[in-house]
DNA sequence: GAGTGGTCTAGACCACTCA
DNA sequence: GAGTGGTCTAGACCACTCC
């Protein structure tokens, strides 16, 4: 048997009960921590933390002063991992297989500038590649690194191990934007990927930047057949 | 000038600091939680606080006993928001206008039974309707509602407000799972969202749960300009 | 001005795990 | 057994905001 000493999951469970059964209705004010602490015979920290954790959840809304009410609107929030493609594939049992395309060092056109937010036209790794799970096409991947940010990149041999995988070990991020989308399948893509030109393929975009400094535009392209799952 | 007190935030900082500038590498042991109090002048559950903070996100991996590393691999994770469809819409300065297209109390076919765990077939609530965006159209919302879990949606007026909206008010959810999608436009789909019938869409597909019992299955298709957006 | 949440401290005990 | 993180307490002061 669990101990049954007030902590600050007990107390965080039970209010959270208490809202999904209507106890307290959305857009009531609950009581204070003081008296919640009474309640439960707990310290006033632990009622803290326990509120703390349901309003990062969005289930409540505190203000200083106010008080705390039940969200009327709770803005939920669902996570993802990052995806990191070697371990995706193996974690579902299948074989990790890389194919390098092409590596090149060059000035980035001018509308992947703009999407990095760089004014100029940078000296750039442009990297495409391959990734399939037991042989078959999973993920074709077209990469700039911006040489700028991480001029380490130029030394790089992207025919041993995937830009991501080398990126994961040498630039360290502190900022990500993802996007993601569905289109049809470009030539290019299509044949890479073994499917038809105009095919849905759903595509990922994932920019990342670190201290301010673009790294890398990732631009991610999956036959139709991917699920992207998550759970809240 | 802020305060220079060690708060929770300025130590939080700063080790984030040290790990992304590599003063600490990936798999290092860093300091004990004493050792990180007495050099920042701060209580133990001050860095505390610091240290879990980084481990929720993914950059400290901590076991009792063995000490705080840098996380060799981290898992990142982002967040996105859960989206409320009118909310999504008006937010990107869009009119939002919505249609029912129809509404049945049926049996689920076997295909929606499975993908929600119902061994039998269950009486559901069968709602199809179109969110438009400045009369253009957004989403295509095909939903079925458990009518056993939520019984009221019986009586609910789906011409007046969209399913979502509505089970907001009336059915809070534990738990649920998303998963998104490329797919090509189904004949009826692509002439709800005018587009081509093959065209390729963007589908979000979300099933929500409270306590165990599944709530509802939506299935919202999105034209393929549809952007999904997030970020770190 | 007063009431509420936000945070910090100092100390304590516990749980887990490595040696 | 011993060292580390996980949590709780009791008390305190502060910051914000409503009145």
């Amino acid at each position: 048997m669990t101990s049954e000493r007030a902590s600050f999951r007990t107390i965080r469970d039970e209010l959270s009960r208490r809202i999904a059964e209507r106890v307290w209705l959305p857009g009531a004010l609950i009581p204070g921590e003081e008296a919640l602490a009474e309640e439960f015979g707990a310290a006033r920290a632990t009622v803290n933390r326990a509120l703390q954790e349901l309003a990062r959840a969005g289930i409540l809304e505190r203000k200083r002063r106010a008080g705390t009410r039940v969200a009327l609107h709770p803005v939920r929030e669902a996570r993802f991992v990052i995806p990191r493609i070697r371990q995706e594939i193996e974690a579902r049992g299948s074989e990790y297989q890389y194919r390098l395309l092409s590596a090149d060092i060059t000035d980035a056109p001018e509308v992947i500038c703009a999407r990095l937010s760089l004014l100029s036209r940078s000296n750039m790794m442009h990297v495409r590649c391959l990734h399939l799970a037991d042989r078959v096409p999973y993920q074709y991947e077209d990469r700039w690194i911006n040489l700028n940010t991480v001029p380490d990149a130029r030394d790089a041999d992207f025919a041993a191990m995937g830009p991501n995988e080398w990126l994961v070990g040498h630039a360290p991020f502190s900022n990500a934007e993802f996007t993601f989308m569905a289109a049809a399948a470009s030539p290019d893509e299509a044949s890479l990927l073994q499917i038809r030109e105009g095919d849905p393929v759903f595509i990922g975009e994932r920019i990342t930047w670190m201290a301010g400094e673009p790294i890398t535009l990732a631009h991610l392209v999956h036959p139709a057949s991917h699920r992207m799952v998550t759970h809240l």
